[in-house]
DNA sequence: CTCTAAACGAGACGGTACGTCCAGTCTTCGG
DNA sequence: CCGAAGACTGGACGTACCGTCTCGTTTAGAG
């Protein structure tokens, strides 16, 4: 998932500082947003995205408040780029040989992702955040990036393999399987079953992958 | 000493408001369950639910919060009960004699309801409530109620007249078309073209409902 | 809709928390403002007027913010009317029987007002607030007041007993005992020597109203 | 004054950043001591002392605040040196051959004194830095200098003209006239009618000045 | 048709968080 | 090395709401 890396060496300023309170080096830059970053993540996992406030963030990164809108605009933006910034960025999706093992592992990391702090920020941000049209727009395109992309990717590798049409490849076909798992997430919570994700591959998204279109 | 001027005004619109040109008889019941709803609807639609206050609906319906909470434990149940008050409880869904035409008539009436008060409540009301058991229960059947049960009438319509097989029903497949429409809506916003409604219908919808199972 | 029903065991909870810390009963009007002065005093006594702050007062009196708000609009208002309210709203004058002996009894009990609270909120808010036409007025009011009217009557008297002549008391002669002393506090501070007293009123005020004007 | 000097530089950096940020030669010693004086004068004169901060100083200097406090502990401090910058150190009291012309025009100095950035600076200061040992000496030493010391010239003038005695020239007489004056602009404000300084000399100073000493 | 208990309206109350401003310190870099 | 620039930690500001509470005032409905 990524998440690991960024961790670890944020750790140390914290046992550094219990021994000393004013010692602690002056972070700025990227160290400082490093971490405000496991800050925000720390705070979504134990209170929600609901009740993490923008105060709540500056202490426990040690910082002010000054410090977060110096460099975001709100909440919403603040744990979106949190989020991004753990999130893999982009990952190939997995090559299994086949296209249902691939939808499967696909679904099944989604599904993973979704019950981390990814998906609390998530829901929340939905509500406060698309009528402030810059934040929207980042809001989108990285929907897209993450949802459809990847499964373009093994669906076209299927079609090279000649297991399936490149006919069937629609926008709206392409979104469904992610939009079925993100609506059963939104509207069931977490944590999504197992056999969910593969109701969806085996149900929906093989069968729309291998039917011509217009059907 | 200035206190005493500055109290005195707190007495003096107690008084005079018993004199004063507020004619309005007092409200109580079913009259002002339903102006406190008419309130949040206005509020909605004017500043959307991030923004909306239980002050502002309070004093949008000139009643006092306490008339709001004795009702409703907080902001997301209000608006859900104002919601659902206005909503069609449950409409049979129209139908247009086959099953495309059904399912076309379907999804522009649920784009045009997500258009309004509901999207913005349920856009909103999906970040806070889901921590909340009895929110939650509430909001699923909700989903359920309006998001498949038409799906299904429609398709069982067609399965009566031919037009289909009944063994493609299944959960996942009747909720796909109403997941990428309000994943549609969640994360590109209002309003929805009508063309996104006809490709769901096309693309998505008719093939899985005439594409055997396990396919 | 069955929301009414479900609200009365939500009331339960706090009068269950009648047992917590949160005994205390909600205090308003005149109770709450007493507890508010004391605070104040308490925070003048203690840092000072410089670093008094509303934080302060409200947790000292354990209320909010917009409680002090709702009553002054900044903080030389709220500290002018704490002292105010403390302040013998108006004290006649002792009376020895001799114009010097009042004198110096009416400079001793101003000098002992000054090394108090009155002393500390005076020096601080001469800074602020004289640009502020509202407050400007009353602390002008008020320094008149104690300032003029209590040597005003001890050398009326002085003039009933034909101590003096009437023709000396002019406002410049009445205002320049207090000027000279409330200068000495505020450029040399507290405490005031007993000595400094007994000079203004040897070398300043006895010459001045027993010399005739225009002298 | 030298503000004009000051205003053109605001413009030229703003023109020329576009094209070459580094284009202002770097003061430093007196220089920068200047630009930092005429700064806070320009600050007491269009927001008052109350309102000046640190950081209005620092960017209407075009300087840094590292470079303030370098140089001054507390926004006291820097005030009172960029006044006493701009004050007359010392200056001889006009000489106009008779007591009261010399009174009448030293008052009427010190009330235009007291309209310009000194008396706002000596309303401010007079609330924070009486605590502050340091400056304190520094206040009071500043006021014993400008205050007494040209009344005593004066007076010592007219002792050789044998105009008045030297018996009466004790220090509580000598400020008194100074004393009537500030009181009056601390608490009724600029500007201090001509009247006003008038009175003082005829009604206060004056007598004090030809009484003999014990009353 | 009173009388009374409940509901209402208004808004004060004790708090939490907001987003901003400034203090005073520290870091980085240019000259 | 020093000065310019400005980011940093931190505290207080004044505002907006929260959810609770208290206070009169209606207003049903029971007697």
């Amino acid at each position: 998932m990524g998440t690991q890396g960024a961790e670890a060496p944020e750790h140390t300023p914290q046992s550094a500082s219990g021994q000393d309170p004013r010692k602690r080096p002056r972070r700025r830059g990227e160290a400082l947003n490093a971490a405000i970053f496991e800050a925000v993540l720390a705070e979504l996992e134990e209170v929600g995205y609901a009740r993490l406030t923008m105060e709540g963030v500056a202490e426990r990164a040690r910082t002010g408040k000054a410090s977060l809108y110096r460099r975001w605009p709100n909440r919403g933006r603040l744990v979106m780029d949190a989020v991004y910034h753990v999130l893999p960025q982009y990952v190939d999706p997995p090559d299994t040989g086949g296209l249902r093992g691939d939808l499967l592992e696909l679904f099944r990391s989604t599904a993973r992702l979704l019950e981390g702090p990814a998906g609390e920020a998530m829901r929340g941000v939905l509500g406060e955040v698309l009528h402030d049209d810059e934040t929207a727009r980042q809001i989108r395109s990285a929907s897209r990036g993450t949802g459809v992309a990847q499964i373009r990717q093994v669906a076209e590798r299927a079609v090279d393999r000649g297991e399936i049409s490149s006919k069937a490849l629609t926008p709206r076909r392409l979104e469904a399987g992610q939009a079925v798992m993100r609506h059963h997430f939104l509207f069931l919570g977490t944590p999504i079953p197992d056999h969910v994700g593969e109701e969806i591959v085996d149900e929906v998204v093989l069968p729309l992958l291998t039917t011509p279109p217009g059907g």
